[in-house]
DNA sequence: ATGAAAGCGCTAACAA
DNA sequence: TTGTTAGCGCTTTCAT
């Protein structure tokens, strides 16, 4: 059996206020502080934080939803978070729903029955009505990578829109004209706003939108694989090839690496989010690369603001990150 | 105000021991169990699992404590783990200490105070007494990767000094007599074990030890950069080098894409754990892969069968895995 | 099958 | 500064 509170009251023959006064910073007189260290030394105890959250109806915990764990997209943001959160006495339970809406609803419901504080979610099917739930108990939640359609949120974004305007830019600048472009699934936010992004791109450099070089993917290497090889078979391939998202951009390298292709001379390429392959790759591969830190830090910030009550009753606060664009060998000038 | 079971039984007429009894799976008239189930649907209740904890003294959480959190390896596993527990009603609560070992025993104390009916833990430092304390509190515990010297403890290792000692002897049969290794650091568990599998191989085929042909690195990318490029710089290079972790690995086929060396004509390299980069490397790397989806999948074995009692007073076991060697062109014969 | 009641370990009034 | 006490929401004897 653990010590308990009661333990050391017997011990030191102080009141179980006195000690759970002192073991929340409180002051007591310093003859008892060395009674108590010394009990508590004596006896190995450590506070029972269950009996404790049952008490203060505040679990100090925050329950982290996402599609797949193996995914530096997802551990990097949650190292940073659970650091941030850990430093403030909260421990994070993380879910990984392997990207199956069913367990995404069912897991939010363990989160739930878990009397988490607080919930940061990277959503698929989203969870409307659950999260709205949370909400109205006033749990704050904080949604990454995308917005929930139809729910009020807080929400940590990263400008796709932008990023991708920007890569596309660089293609056509430097001569392109027949630039495809791997995208998301239609529908999935980020996938929408990226192509949106591409096809800034192309209107205001004046470049006709060619249907045939959008390609739709499923975010995964196969994908990215098989529609990068296609592109490159034809007859008439493109020129340059922009890839929307991490997976799909070790696809499109792998289709290039078999072809023999050398970048940036027969094709250029762009990725997404390849900050650890491309310490090996040669070229080094051109990437917009999302802020993983800054938005884990910035959800812990957001997160923190709700839970402190600072932000009590504010209405729902979105934050708007920028890509940064890394530089590789592997898009160049139309040859 | 969240429902409890008090509002169910005011609104039913029904006691508290009967609606608890009835949400966990015990027998109620027919008419009850439609009164507490409409009940609740009203109410929107959810058990309150901090209460439940308190009173059955189970958290149904296991902790797991890793050395980083943005890594294969761990990742892998705990995502195998996670959704193992999951299905029998278990949270984890995952720490990443940052390989810092002053982090580790912080973090350590955080999730024993958080009453966890479980740990899994990848030991830096080890925490001795800490680890040692918890078992005397029955509470079960299970290493991964390495011991903890004098700790008795349930663990799940690989076979490392098998599998280096497999993939050397493939050099070694390939003709080369210059095989350099790139360890980790010595005194670490599993440097010390893939470094004698080394030390074993070139034994076996006679091949004279060069202790100038062995490295030993920090098990990071930069070691593994520099330790290769300074080997290939030499003026009698190695012909082969085996290196035995995944960042190291990294680093070192970063070195070799630098020379602009063809493998394997110029030089054969065996690397560790890389999957994922494996997918667009060309030649495909030749690698020792840990199987990580087992060795989750057994932690969790291991751990069920401590939590459900069934091995309750049994010794520790200790469970040892094959590693799986993958075929790639990064290595063949002396030419 | 159901109910009354005690208590898990802790915190927070309130009183002294 | 310290002590007394009630009670957080739940489970679990023990009666009925």
């Amino acid at each position: 059996m653990a010590a308990t509170m009661k333990d050391i009251a017997r011990l030191t023959g102080l009141s179980l206020a006195t000690i759970s006064k002192y073991l929340n910073g409180g002051h007591v007189l310093p003859a008892n502080q060395q009674a108590i260290d010394q009990a508590i030394h004596q006896l190995g105890y450590t506070v029972n934080s269950v009996a404790r959250s049952l008490k203060t109806r505040r679990s100090m915990t925050i329950g982290v939803l996402i599609p797949h764990l193996e995914n530096v997209f997802s551990t990097s943001i949650i190292s940073e978070l659970e650091d941030k959160l850990h430093q403030i006495g909260y421990s994070t339970i993380i879910c990984d729903y392997h990207h199956d809406p069913a367990l995404e609803a069912e897991k939010l419901g363990f989160l739930t029955d878990r009397q988490i504080d607080g919930l940061v979610m990277m959503p698929l099917s989203g969870c409307r009505e659950a999260l709205a739930k949370l909400k109205e108990r006033q749990i704050p939640v904080v949604l990454i990578d995308r917005p929930v359609e139809g729910l009020d949120c807080d929400a940590v974004l990263v400008k796709n829109r932008k990023a991708s305007f920007q890569a596309v830019s660089r293609l056509a600048e430097a001569g392109h004209e027949r630039i495809a472009v791997i995208c998301g699934p239609q529908g999935v936010y980020t996938a929408d706003e990226r192509l949106y992004g591409y096809k800034d791109a192309l209107t205001h450099y004046r470049i006709k939108i060619d249907e045939d070089l959008i390609q739709y993917g499923h975010y995964d290497t196969e994908s990215g694989y098989t529609l990068t090889a296609r592109l490159l078979d034809r007859q008439k391939p493109p020129t340059a090839v922009f890839v929307t998202n991490h997976e799909m951009t070790y696809g499109a390298v792998l289709a290039v690496h078999e072809r023999d292709l050398l970048m940036p001379d027969q094709l250029s390429l762009i990725g997404f989010d390849h900050q650890l392959l491309n310490q090996v790759l040669r070229p080094k591969l051109a990437v917009v690369m999302q802020p993983l830190k800054q938005i884990g830090h910035t959800v812990a910030e957001l997160l923190l603001n709700r839970l402190t009550g600072r932000d009590h009753q504010c209405p729902a606060q979105v934050r708007y990150l920028d890509a940064v664009w890394q530089n590789g060998g592997s898009y160049g000038p139309l040859s």
